[in-house]
DNA sequence: TGTACATCAGTGAACGCGCGTTCACTGATGTAC
DNA sequence: TGTACATCAGTGAACGCGCGTTCACTGATGTAC
């Protein structure tokens, strides 16, 4: 990784330099205040060297859509299914809501952000974790509605994630989000009420 | 509402007018578009006007906030109850995301700005809305984990809310949404699966 | 009822800021011969 | 292996913009006497 010092005046993978850039500083700070000038200044470029490889700044945001999106359907595909198959839901909702925790800026980029709907790319990935989403959900339960019981299970882990990056949840720490996700998603999907 | 017109020198109530030139501009855009600006503008008024009513662009923010989760909380309290026992809940959803359909910016704003964090005003406001989503749904219904089952209905709502704003799961028309929510919502905490 | 004056609620100009984006440029790279 | 040249990927200065906010001000209002 070249993104501090650089050895020539040719950068060698700035767009990548520029995506890795961008996410140093969602993790530091609010998504809206991601500016392109800031990520090339990150870089350690000038202002307007990543035109060279975004056509403008959606597209980069686009761009940071799409990987948010890839690395949470990976997310998704590697959570654990070894459980029970009725804890294997579960799994798949901690998998999410710790996605949305260890990346709020990120996450709500990706969801909030009019690019991730518009940008061919960004659209595709999205589909591909909501659709991972369903086949697993599929896979574990067999629901009478299987449209309507998928769609539930999304409403139901991303509401989760909303609430807790909007602070309307309270988790005191990492490991209570997963013990908040497991008790609430368990408790909506029994039975004994 | 003297907003456009004006007799005299002075406007009468610009704190008020400032709040309904915002709620008219979140009806026009992106709750990020919002500007102290464009909110004088709109209200017919000099660019520093608003300074006398508030303190800063964030007051005005979380005044805005704080007037969405009140609407929210008339509706949620008006929200049909004469129903079907099992079918209250159904109702409280549609009123929940109904409100979220028609103010989205304004909803945006009320749960993903820290402002609404922050400000006490705001804060009470919100916790007044979901305190009325907790207590009807434990009128509704007794869970055996009435906590948990109380955030994953909040979660669950909040998630059709927020998925369908972010342009994730389409309906095509607003009576089509009462309709999504019946659907998924009966699903969810229907045992037959 | 009339007047002096403090207070309130506006105005208009100006500030500095960071932004996205464009321009003309120049140094580095690679390819044809 | 050496050279000419097209192309690529940067630079630095500049543009206009709208923003939040502050300043000194002025017109309107209301109250004390």
């Amino acid at each position: 990784m070249s993104t501090s010092t650089r050895d020539s005046y040719h950068h060698g993978d700035l767009r990548a330099a520029c995506l890795d850039a961008a996410m140093e500083l969602l993790g530091e700070e609010d998504e809206t205040a991601l500016s392109l000038r800031g990520v090339a200044r990150r870089a350690g470029v000038s202002a307007n060297a990543p035109y060279r490889h975004y056509r403008d700044k959606e597209a980069l945001l686009a761009a940071l859509a799409t990987r948010g999106f890839q690395d949470l359907t990976a997310r998704l595909v590697t959570a654990d299914s070894s459980a029970v198959p009725g804890a294997e839901f579960i799994a798949l909702a901690q998998a999410y809501v710790n996605y949305a925790v260890e990346h709020p800026a990120l996450f709500r980029l990706m969801f909030g952000h009019p690019c991730s709907r518009s940008h061919p790319d960004a659209a595709a990935a999205a589909g591909q974790a909501s659709a991972v989403l369903a086949a697993r959900v599929a896979t574990a339960i067999l629901p009478a509605h299987r449209d309507a019981f998928m769609i539930g299970c999304w409403a139901l882990v991303h509401g989760l994630a909303a609430l807790i990056l909007d602070g309307k949840l309270t988790a005191s720490d990492p490991g209570k989000v997963s013990e908040l996700v497991r008790v609430t998603v368990a408790t909506m999907l029994a039975g004994d009420r």
